[in-house]
DNA sequence: CAGTGGTCTAGACCACTCG
DNA sequence: GAGTGGTCTAGACCACTGG
């Protein structure tokens, strides 16, 4: 009877219903009396549960079946060579342009960088088997590369980041846009045609690093597995 | 010393460059003498940021930083109407249809449902302060109702599943869609207006209970925190 | 203030897998 | 085969918080 077996009948008994959403259920020393385990076994157990949402703890409060479940689904993002490998395609980019230039003002405000302080702006497109597969538009703080910059060109620049500066926090935005003039003459679609856009503001413990937003060719899907 | 300073050690190591994507790190044994702590606590820390993917850790090969880190993000998907609640607005519905007829042959096809099966069709729209918020298309295996079934013109269907059958598992989809004629008629926006949508499947352990496609209105965002 | 979960420890054995 | 992470145990103390 190891913690996965605990958590099994767990939520065996959430699903025959014999804990109902929003009721308590027994406490951990009593559960590990009942299956003949470690506290700490059971705790390994309920903890989990909770962290996928299905049980509410509190201190002194004990343990109930969440009465709204909130569906918890973990997203993997890949860096995108990664993602159009694993479709068994060939990956390569184009550096459409790289420049110092002021970013509009809610980048900056999101970002906290200080208005009128020029940033570099990346321009990317990548391929899959050669075909557009996503319009990639970046605002990057300088003060992370080294001098001279990095060739862009050759390695992409996100994974320079990763592989490269350590980055603590950030945020992940996803949303349905109709493709604006740029984006949809790179992509090859109509203008106005509806394109699903990520994107993603990384922050180190101090300050921003960047913001970059992915514009996905046409039928891309974000599928997640709980 | 507890495990969350271990994990905050670790972590600054790595962002230090101390320890480099690629490399490996000491065993947990060395770790926990290091810090003067037990090894499981090194080891729930070091657990922690597998889990988020920033170690790789395998026994006997040991536990190295990952070469290209996969951001993992956890998305909270709640219950429509404590989404619109926790956005300070009212959330009504209006059922709009509601009978039983043939699933299309890829929905049934991804349910496992034998096709020429009836099934429980339902289309919802969803307003926040009255106006329109999400159109809800929805095919349900009615095998999984009370006889008579439940007035979902009174309790949405979601909440009434979410607390009366016992889901295990299912899958979610995101993309971006250009508005179909009945979607743009009922949420009020032209046709081809792009549009997030989001599709889940869920099964019980044996069998598909439903499938549904949530269009939302223009504007949506689905955020995550990391 | 008292009951509950959260965590730590020292030691042990197990499971996996690399060499 | 041997080294590493994965887990379990029994006991202890702590932190939070409800009554």
């Amino acid at each position: 009877m190891g913690w996965e077996d605990v958590r099994a009948e767990v939520l065996r008994r959430i699903r025959a219903r014999d804990w109902l959403p929003g009721a308590m259920i027994p406490n951990e020393e009593a559960l590990a009396q009942e299956f003949g385990v470690a506290r700490a076994t059971v705790n390994r157990a309920l903890r989990d549960l909770a962290e996928s949402g299905l049980l509410e703890r509190r201190r002194k409060a004990g343990t109930r079946v969440a009465a709204l479940p909130v569906r918890r689904a973990t997203l993997e993002i890949p860096v995108i060579r990664q993602e159009v490998e694993a479709r068994g395609q060939v990956h390569a980019f184009r550096l459409l342009d790289e420049r110092m230039a002021l970013p509009p003002v809610p980048v900056a405000g999101q970002l906290g960088w200080a208005s009128g302080a020029a940033k570099l702006y990346l321009e990317t497109l990548h391929l899959a088997d050669g075909k557009p597969y996503a319009h990639e538009t970046r605002w990057l703080d300088p003060v992370h590369l080294p001098d001279p910059r990095p060739d862009f060109a050759s390695i992409s620049v996100n994974e320079w980041l990763v592989t490269h500066v350590a980055f603590a926090t950030g945020d992940i935005a996803f949303a349905a846009e109709a493709a604006d003039p740029r984006s949809a003459e790179v992509l090859g679609v109509p203008q106005g045609a509806a394109l699903f856009v990520t994107e993603r503001t990384t922050f180190t413990a101090e300050s921003a690093i960047t913001f970059v937003r992915l514009i996905h060719a046409p039928g891309y899907r974000m599928v997640t597995m709980v």
